[in-house]
Order: C-alpha cells, then structure tokens, then sequence
DNA sequence: CATGAATGAGAATTCATTCAT
DNA sequence: CATGAATGAATTCTCATTCAT
C-alpha cells in the first residue's frame, strides 16, 4: 500500500486560507479559521508556515508562476499572431477565474492590488508579468502589426488593467459567471484594445 | 476682528490622515499617527469623527463626488465628441492625481480596490461611476461614432480598468510623474481605447 | 421684574441628572448625558460640580437627609407607639417612592446597594438611619412594647432590609406602582416585622 | 502518571476574580487585575472567557444554582416544619458566607442588588429563588402553620430583604465575622420573621 | 506530525475633566 | 454664567505567534 503523501494537511490548509481569504479578505481572517476551515488543529498551520503572510505568499506565488508561464508560452508559440498572443494571456487569466474564482479573487484583492502590503512584497514578480505583455506589444510593433505610437509598456498596463477590472466587477458580483462569459470576455477585450472602440 | 472658522481642525485631520494613510496603508495607520501628524490631541480624532473608519469614509466621498460631477459634466457638454468626453474623464482623473496624488492614492488602493472592504461599502458609489462613463460610451453608439458590438457597460470596464492601472503604476513607483506625462497619458489612453492598437 | 433664581440651571441638572441615572445606572452615565437631558451646555455640569460623582453625592444626601429627618421626627413623637413609628418610618420611605420613584431608584441601586463604591463613601450617613431604626426598637424594648431578645440593631436591619428589598422589586419591574400598594406595602410590612409570620 | 486537569487554569481565573471583585469592586477591577492575581498571562483569560462580564456571570450562576437547589431541598424535606425550611434556606445563604464570603459579596453586591446592570441579566434566576422561598411560606399557609393575610410573594421579599441586609452589613464591615454569629444570625432572623418583634 | 493552551504586544475607543473664549 | 473644543489617560479586547506535551 503506498504511503499517502506526507504534507497533505499543508495542501489543505492552503486551500482552506484560500477560501477563508476569499470569504473575509485577509486581515480580517484569523489563523484559527484558516485551521478551522482546513479541519486541523490550530498550530498546524505554524507546523507548515512560518506566518498568516506567508500563507498568501505561497498562494499567489503558486498562480502567479503559472501566469508568467503562460505569458512566456504565448510569446514563443510562433504560429500566433501578436493578437492571438494577447488573446491567449487574456484567456488565461480568464480561465484561471474560472477553474477557482476564490483563489483569483485573493490574488487581485489581497496582491497585485494592495499596494501598500502585499503588492509592494511581490511587485517584482507582478511587473514581470506587465514586462512579458509589454514584449509581445513590442514585438507586434516591430512585426508591424501594432502601431508603434504607443510604448509597449504603456499598452501592457492598459490592457492588463482592463483585464483586471473585468475580473474585479466579478467579484464585487459575488454571483456564479455564466460559462460562455469568459470566452466572450477575452473576445471582446482583445477587440476592444486591440481595434478600439471606433469604428474602422 | 472675525471668528477662526469653528472646526478647521478638523479639516487638518483629514489632510493629515491623507498623508499617513498615503505613507503606510490605512491599516497600517494608527489613530494616534493620524493626530500626530495632524499636530492634535489623540482624543480630538474622535471629537470630529465616529472611527477611523469614517475618517477613509469622508475623505473618499470628497472627492468621489468630484469625480462624479466630472464624468456628468462631460456628458452634457454638446459640443464634445464622445471620444473627447472620455478624454475629459481620463484627464480629470489624471489630473486628480496631479493636484493630490496622496488622496487618489489613498482612494484606489483603499477604495476602488478593496473589494474586501471599503471597496464593498462604497460599492453603489463606485459603479456610478462606471455606470456615467458606460452612459457615454452607449451614447456614443447611437451616434454612431462608437461601434455598436461591444456592450457600453464592457467598454466603460475596460476604459476605467487602464486609467487605474496607470494610475497604480504611478502609485507604486513612489516617485514624483513628471508634469508632462498626465497629459500624455490622457491622450495615449483614449487613442488606445477608441484606436486600438492596431494600425488603420 | 424680579431677576430669576441665579442657579436655577443648577436644579435642572441635577433633576436631569436622576432621570439619566435611573434610566442607565451611573456608570453608563456619560457627563453629557446629563447635559443633554438637561438641556443645557456640556462644560456647564462642570460650572456647577467638581465632578461627575458630586452630582450623586448631592442628590444622595439631599434625599438622604429627609429620611434622617423623618426617623428623627418618628422618634419624636410621643403620642405614636413603637410600632407606629416603624410605620411612620417605613411610611416615609414608600412615600419617597411614590413621590419620586427614579430618585429612590439611584439612590438605592447606587448608593445604599453599592457596597464598593458610593456605598462606602457614605457609609456613616447610611448607618445614622439604621442607628435611629434600632433607637425606636431599643425605646419600643424599654417601654415592654417589644421583646427583649432580639438585638435592635439585628431588627433594624431586617427592618430596613426588607424595606428596601421592596423597592427594589418595584424597581426591577419598572412599571408604574399602583396607588393603593404604597399603604398596603408598609401595613404588610409593620405586621410582618411585628406580629410575624406565624399566627397569634 | 495521570494528565493534569485539561483546564486547570480556568478555575485559578475564576477564583483569583472572586477575590479581585471582592477587593475593588467589578468596575475598578481591570482583566489585568485579575491575570495578575491568578499569575497568567493577560490574553488567557479571554482564552477561557469572552469577556469580564462572562468571568461574573459565571461565578454567580455557579454559587446561585447551588442556591436553587438548596431552597428546594429544604421545600422538598417532608420532616421539617415551614418555620425550620425557612430556617435552612437562610442558614444556607450564612453559611455560604462562613465558606467564601469574598464570593458572596461579588453575588450580592454585584449582582443581586445591581439593578441596572447584572441584576437585569439574572432577574428571571433571581427571582426564582423568591420563588421558591414565597412556595415555602404559602404551603405553610395552606398548612395552617403561616398566617394566610400576608401574600407569600411579600412575605418572601421581606425573608430575603432581611437576609441580605444582614449579609451586607457584614459585606461592609469588612472585619471576620466571629463563628458563632452565622448560626446566631439564622436563629434571630426566623425568630424575627416568624414570631415577629413584638412579645407573644 | 499534531495539538491547543499560553503569551503579551498592540490598537481602537471612551469619557471625565480642563480651559480658552 | 455659559459654551463646547481640546486633552490624554485608561481599559477592553484581539490575535499572531510560541511552546510544552
């Protein structure tokens, strides 16, 4: 018979803080509900971690690889266009919302838009993901499908920040997103800054 | 010889929370670094206010209002176009943080952004805003100088979501922007949103 | 045009004062609360008292003298008998009530009663009307109106106490005392302190 | 080697409260007063108890019930007269003063008679032990052994008024009651209230 | 690994009292 | 006399973190 896994309780625990945080947001979490969600013993979760920070640490470095990972696929996958690519990021980010709404949530609320805590922490990390959007805008422009008036890095943030605030309305909602939303959100948001609102 | 205006101290705390909410995060403030800064007793705080929560509160809808008397006014001036009404909005925010980049600071990242907390309270005030931009961008369509395939609601999501992020960026990197880039953020923002980003 | 009274303010707060006392206790009586019902400025309490406990002080002693009085002036009076002076005393002291219910009720429930506080501050002046209680039952001894084996300052307490447990059920009801119950409580009381439980 | 009690602690808490409360009263005590008299940490005691108020509910439901109990058994015990009932619910109250009068006083001044505070919690506990005391004094009435033209109800305020006036007294005195006088002050009081002052 | 009792620094809030006008 | 702004000490309760078992 195999072993079960030695830290399964770590796992559990991380998932439990990512319901916990999503629920209250961070500050307002103790670390005994992050135990009590998980169904494990209060100092458990010191066994595992070093501290409440720590925990969300773990949890937004966990996604936020995967992001910059699949920002850096989309910018080697050749046969793209340099929409397609900011397409696939988009659908992404989208995706990833839809496979744990709580885990994104907690990642935009308690990270990458906490600028006085969390998202000081991290901004190397986060700005490494507008850096690789950023890339891709550039080498659009030098392929000459993007128009070379507007600094890649500029581009990045308004199309990352749209992105974000889409997701952000989600939240707020707090209701279930019908399914065919998120392909129908990456559609439109490419459309959307990448053939602008006017006509053509 | 007239009377000193009854509660300018009060006014003095606002400002002075601003400045300590702006340096170390609401949470991270103290009722006691607020009247510090301020220059007035601990106890005087809670004369003028209910908690330090209704200190934020204030300073939010100060100048939220602001901004939804901005997005109405461009909305009636006839003479614009609609592309220059979401300019003006943009630069009205832009230029927010031109005159008090601190309180903007104060008002994303403790605010428009935390969905956790504030961000909920003020959630109705907040989409007004979203709401009066979305009017635009729809009255633009019947005009017929917007497309018509992307919802006002979407787009306004969208238009709003790059101005914060810029905004965040200015906010992180806790340096003095150069007086030159508001109005070339302005610009580079609409010609984004209603260009696009690819070339006609 | 006579001038009014100089201090009449003086008496509306101290009548403000028993009304906010009975109503919330002393201790979850803020000094404005007084100024408030009173109707008068915050600092003007202060005009008038050195502080928060001097209001109940005055209002204690200002009732508390009249009891005195009245046990003094019951044991005066040579044409009563002994048991007719108990019911003149336990008389006066329904009749305060009646007269006055929510003074009787903080002077009760935050002096007489408060054992650590206002209770000991006047403990001597409290004890003056148990001492002219146990004089009356001490002459009733002498004059072979009452036994002999019962210590007056025991029956006095019992006197007394079971006086005031009266009230206090009055009080904890907080509806208004039907008229007829004042004379019947200190009939009741005489002859069950008198004659006893148990049947001649 | 058996486990120590799991909650040892909590009982050193309640105990060292009893005698802080005794000293200073319930209002001056601060939670550091009784963490330092019980030799734990500050946080401990709201480790085991919600709040101060918690810590003085729990001291005198503990003593009361013990109370209730004792009323009922001397109602329940078929060999006693009603007179010699009366006689054991009384010399339970003194003799719970000979065994912890620091407790009792805590009961009785904080409780008890604290009519705008814990007094209105317990009402309904307190009163069923007026309850049961006026249930003795009516089946002696319906036993021919109590006079019927006293209400039980009264007769049973002006038992425990008595009582309690004692105990106060002794609460004041703040000396050692000397042996003799628990079972003297038992004797009197039925005496008292039973055959009544005036010589039979 | 697992438990949860124990610790104690920290922060918000209250409110009696003072005082300048 | 009258006002109410200003002061700041005092105290409760919270909760991250430690640690003995």
């Amino acid at each position: 018979m195999a072993k079960a896994p030695p830290a399964e309780k770590r796992r559990l625990i991380l998932d439990a803080a990512v319901r916990v945080f999503a629920r209250q947001g961070f500050h307002a979490t103790r670390v005994s509900d992050i135990a009590d969600e998980a169904g494990v013993a209060y100092g458990l979760v010191y066994h595992y971690f070093n501290s409440k920070d720590q925990v969300l640490n773990e949890l937004f470095l966990e996604r936020w690889s995967l992001l910059l990972a699949a920002i850096e696929e989309a910018d080697r996958t050749a046969r793209l266009t340099h929409r397609e690519k900011l397409g696939a990021v988009a659908g992404f980010i989208f995706e990833s919302y839809r496979h744990d709404p709580e885990l994104m949530k907690v990642i935009i609320v308690e990270v990458t838009r906490a600028a006085n805590s969390f998202g000081r922490t991290h901004l190397e990390e986060i700005r490494r993901a507008y850096a690789g959007i950023a890339k891709i805008v550039a080498d659009g422009q030098a392929a000459g499908e993007f128009r070379s008036d507007i600094a890649p890095r500029f581009a990045a943030q308004a199309f990352y920040g749209a992105v974000e605030q889409l997701l952000t309305e989600w939240i707020f909602d707090d209701v279930e997103v019908a399914e065919d939303r998120f392909d129908e959100a990456r559609n439109l948001l490419v459309m959307t800054i990448c053939d602008g609102l006017e006509p053509r």
